[in-house]
Formats: C-alpha cells, sequence, structure tokens
DNA sequence: CTGAAAGCGCTTACAG
DNA sequence: CTGAAAGCGCTTACAG
C-alpha cells in the first residue's frame, strides 16, 4: 500500500507538505493540493490508523472478548455493542476465550499489545481466577463486563434484573395456584444464581417449600442436558406441576422431556423460560418467559466504557464502580396455565 | 504504558540493549539482561504490536466483516474462523455492516486503514454493488467470501452445497409419496436462490409440477413473516401436503401455523427444515432436515485465507479462484412422514 | 557486550 | 507556501 512518502517522492515535494495537503489542513498551495490529491487517489491511499494509534497513545479500537459466537442471547449484546462503538467512531478487536481456546492460554495478552483503549468482557462460563484475574488487574484500561459477575468482581458491570425476572416468573406460576414447583437452574453462572435467588425468594415469600431433589441444573448451550434432568424429575412417582427453567432453551428442552412422557404443556405442566428469545413465539406451546434486553445491555455497556475512556484521557477523578442491571418484564404465553390440582 | 525508552531510561542503558534483551537477542550481558527483564516485568511491559505491523507490513489481524450476530448459524462460522485464526495466530478486527450500519457508510475502509492483511466476509443481505464493490476491489490483500455468493463474485468462496441438500430434502418428501409440495424458500440472498434450484430439479427429475403459488419467500431472521405465509398456503381449499423450506426457523414457523391451523405435523404436513439448528431436535416434533457444518466453513475460509496471505507475502503464483462447498447430509427426524392421500 | 543510527508511516511545531 | 526535523515505539544492521 502506498505511503505518503511515495506520494511525496511521485509529486517532488515533501511528506510534511503532503500530510498536510491529504489531512486538509492549511498552508498547502491549491495547485500542490490537487496534485497530491489526484496521485493519492489514484493509487488508493488509505491512511495508517496504526501510526495514528502511536503518536495520539490511542488506539480507538475496543476489546471484546467473547465466549461463544453461536448464542442468541450473546449475539444480542453484542450487536448493541457494535452499534454503539460504530457511532462513536471507535473499531474492534474481538478475541474468543472458550474452553478450547483458554487452555491455560492468557489470551489477554494480545489485547493489551494491540494496545486496545478498553475492554468488553462476556466472562468465560468458570470466573476467571488467579493469574487471569492478575492479568485483568495489570490491564491499564477501562475494563466493562456484561451479563455475568462474579463474586468480587471488580469492575463496571451491565447486565439484566435476574433476581426480580425470576421472581417475576415464579411468582406467576404461585398465582396460578402451582405449589410443586421446579427449577432447572444453571447455578455455575452468575445469572444462574441469581435465578436461583429469585426462585428462592419468591418461594420463601409465599411460604412454599423448596424440594431439593426439584431444584437441578443445566450445563451450558445449547443444553442437552435439561432433556434428560427435566425427564428424571417428571419421571418421578412425585413430580411437580410446574418447572420454572434458566432460559428459553432449558424451557423446550423440559416440554420436549414432558411431550415424551405423554404429559401435556400446560395442562399437566406449566413450564417458564427466560430470555425471550426467538425460539419462544413460533414453538407451540408458545413460551411464558421474563424478557430481557441483550442489545440495550450491550449498548449500555460500550457507552460506559467509552465515558470511562474520555474522563480517563480528561484526566477527571475515577468515576465510581456501578452496577447496572436492566428491567426485565414477564411475557404471559401458552406454556403456563392454572394448577389442575390446586386446592 | 511504559515503553522500551522508558525502560532503557530506568536502566540506564541503551534503547537497542532494552529491545535486544526483551526479545530474547544474544548480544547482552547477563546481568545487563536480568536487571532489564525485572524493571520490565515490574512495570508490566508489554511490546507495541502496532509497531511490529508498521514495521513488517504485515499486521497479523484479519478483518471479519459480519452482518449478524444473533444468528446461529452465522456464530457457527465465526466460531470455527476464531479457532483457525487463533491457531495461527492472527487475531481479529470485527466490523458489522447490517443495514442499520451501512446506510451508504464505507465501513470497509477502516479495515483497509488499520492494515488488516486479509478480510473474511459475510455479505450483506442485499448483494454488495457499485462503489461498494470498487471498495472491496481496491482492497489490496486477501479476501474470501462465506456462506452466500453473488452473481459475479470475485473471490474464493467457501459455502455449502445448497442445491445438493436442497434436493436431498425434496427428494425425501417425494419418496414419502408426496407430490403437492411447497417452498418456503428465502430467494434474495444466494443460499436461499440456490435451495429453490435444488428444489426445482429435484421436482423435475421426478416429473412434478411445481405450483407458483406455493414457492413464497420468507425475509430474514427470525423469519416471523414466515408465519404468515405458511398460513396462507396452508388456508387455501386445495393444500400442499409437504413444505419444504429455507432453513430450521421458517421451518419452525411453517410448523406453527400448521398446529395453529389444527393440521398435524407430520400427519396432515410433512416439513422439512435447512441447517441442523440446535432447535431442530429439542422442538416436537422433531424437525426433519439438511445438517450443515458451519464451524467447518469457517475454518476452511479461515485457513484459505492464510494461505493466500502466506503465497502473497512469498510472491508464489497467485493461486486460482476456488468454490469450496461443503457437503451437507439429510437427517431425517419427526416432521416428516408417508403422504396420507398418496396414490 | 553496548550504543548510535536508520527506518517503518505518519503529525506537528518550527524555520525559511 | 514549503521543507527539515523531532518524535511516537519499536527492530536491526553496523560501529566501537
Amino acid at each position: 500500500m502506498i505511503s505518503l512518502n511515495n506520494i511525496a517522492e511521485i509529486c517532488g515535494v515533501s511528506l510534511g507538505t503532503v500530510s498536510k495537503a491529504i489531512g486538509g489542513k492549511p498552508g498547502v498551495g491549491e495547485a500542490t493540493r490537487r496534485r497530491i490529491l489526484t496521485v493519492a487517489q489514484q493509487h488508493n491511499y488509505r491512511p495508517n490508523r496504526l501510526v495514528h494509534s502511536i503518536q495520539r497513545g490511542r488506539s480507538m479500537m475496543i476489546g471484546v472478548a467473547c465466549n461463544r459466537f453461536d448464542d442468541e442471547f450473546a449475539g444480542g449484546m453484542v450487536t448493541g455493542i457494535f452499534e454503539t462503538l460504530f457511532e462513536a467512531n471507535y473499531d474492534a478487536m474481538v478475541i474468543y476465550w472458550d474452553r478450547s481456546v483458554q487452555k491455560g492460554v492468557h489470551v489477554l495478552n494480545s489485547l493489551a499489545e494491540r494496545r486496545v483503549d478498553g475492554i468488553l468482557m462476556f466472562p468465560p462460563a468458570s470466573y476467571p481466577e488467579g493469574s487471569y484475574l492478575d492479568d485483568l488487574r495489570s490491564f491499564p484500561n477501562p475494563i466493562i463486563v456484561l451479563d455475568q459477575a462474579w463474586p468480587g468482581c471488580e469492575y463496571d458491570f451491565i447486565g439484566s434484573q435476574d433476581i426480580e425476572g425470576a421472581l417475576l416468573a415464579t411468582e406467576h406460576l404461585i398465582e396460578l395456584g402451582h405449589r410443586s414447583i421446579a427449577h432447572l437452574g444453571c447455578r455455575h453462572t452468575s445469572t444462574g444464581e441469581d435465578r436461583m435467588k429469585g426462585f428462592q425468594k419468591a418461594m420463601m415469600r409465599h411460604g412454599i417449600a423448596i424440594h431439593e431433589k426439584w431444584v437441578r441444573d443445566a450445563w451450558e448451550p445449547p443444553f442437552e442436558d435439561a432433556y434428560k434432568i427435566a425427564r428424571e424429575i417428571l419421571e418421578q412417582p412425585e413430580r411437580p406441576s410446574a418447572i420454572m427453567t434458566f432460559n428459553d432453551m432449558v424451557a423446550l428442552q423440559t416440554m420436549a422431556a414432558a411431550h415424551d412422557l405423554g404429559l401435556r404443556v400446560p395442562t399437566d405442566l406449566s413450564v417458564t423460560g427466560f430470555g425471550d428469545l426467538s425460539i419462544a413465539t413460533p414453538v407451540r406451546p408458545q413460551i411464558t418467559t421474563v424478557k430481557q434486553d441483550p442489545e440495550e445491555i450491550g449498548r449500555r455497556a460500550a457507552q460506559r466504557l467509552i465515558e470511562r475512556i474520555e474522563a480517563k484521557s480528561e484526566d477527571q477523578p475515577r468515576p465510581k464502580l456501578i452496577q447496572d442491571r436492566l428491567p426485565t418484564r414477564l411475557v404471559v404465553r401458552q406454556s403456563t396455565a392454572p394448577c389442575q390440582s390446586a386446592q
């Protein structure tokens, strides 16, 4: 790719003049400018932004540390992130720190070495720990954590009101007369833990006993194990009349298990999801779920990160740590109904 | 962030010595080296890879131009891409050129200005054209196109055997005795066009007439309009006994429409999907579909791109344009069954 | 073993 | 209006 130096040679002028001409700076004769611009265009000159990054000490690049790309919810957040970054003129460098990549490799280094101005981080399924946390701490620029937090997380966090959402879903079931309610969760993630807490809170509030054998966990997308677990729960002689699940995919697996056991949803079993993913509506019965707003989470996280970056470069007082949790909303559809065996 | 120059000052040695010490190059005294390394570690020195990019004329960065992130299939390809790039020590810069971002903005420029060594491109829903194609042509490094091609596409392409896959699905329906077969496609995309061709080919091969009114198109993920279109088709007095659809989401919408009209799948209506997304199995009935391998597409595309990049820098003869289409496979599940009204 | 210098591609005061 | 020079953070021959 042609450089300013090359153009200078071609035009028989100095580097500085070319720089000014192309940068639209004053102090270049009209004829010279035109000549330079023509040559630049002919050779398809593009300014080298890597150089600018070095000179300004600001790369205008954000690091996005992703976990998985085949997940609609994560995808929604990423969409929001990119919209916001684009508007603010930031580019994005993406890394993938799945188990396959992780293997002890310190992927964060590449972000630091490329001098990203900040990091938007989707925590890996297992919370970061040890030398890995050290990596994070030694990163000099702002970090924002999305969706999943971990105990003692020292960074700004943007996510959903998971506890409240789970509470809504559970209370919805309780209001329908259900008392034998199972929870098929995902407690090794922080959202899973919170949703479990919301479940517990609702049950306690209404003085309903929680059966430990009905509190189980699915592993990870696409949550195929949820099918087996749901079956186990539903095959028992004493079975719940409702299952509150971690998310819509788990709900779907649960509904499949019920179906295969000859149980009708919602007549024989009510099921709630979480997330309001795009499968929640085309499926029959449509899934009663808790709506989240992944794109808005992404947008806010990106905005927040940019604020931090700008505050830092302007030497403003370091803003206080925030925890921003977007509201969730119950969407009642077809997978829940009044309890048949209600008193 | 601390620089080599800073370390040199602190240690009272020259820049070059520090560079050698940290780079593990010979020609530095053991004591000096140790002193330098200690200071570097204390201050958390990280080499500035932007500088290397400039010096070597190779950024070791790949541009990934994405369309949407909330799509499982695209996500699978991206996963494969990242796996491969990571192994080959490339980083990735991602841009998002959805309709919202596009708006005439030439997003490709940022890729060129950041000097990415190559581009992995998911074409936007509407084929690139005009000045947009000029942008592509003026990009000096290799470009590989994934999944969707457009007429006259001048780049290496990696995708699926869409025509063959659609042929498999359609012939499966024909073998089951179906003769009144509708196609709910997505012809404004190249995969949609190909799947339609496969459908036509199968029908022609077996001498079955195609009813134009039964060949319709859905728009884009999450394909909510497919529900309405499927209903329109199924509400007619004369309705098909099977619908071959563009993908699993469209199949799901079609099944929902059938369900809401009191039609049982597969007894009254057979439906095929495409893609074998993760919803295909937990749904009841499970979707008969055509399996693709998005991750492998991603991996091959990334490999191919890296080959091209390396070939280029080694001044090898420019490799010939390739079109690599991965095989597809029919997966028969529960959404298809012998035609009831078969002769 | 150590340092001074050129160079990668640029911008920006500062001279002429 | 134009150019020479310093500097961003590095690497790499080349002197000492």
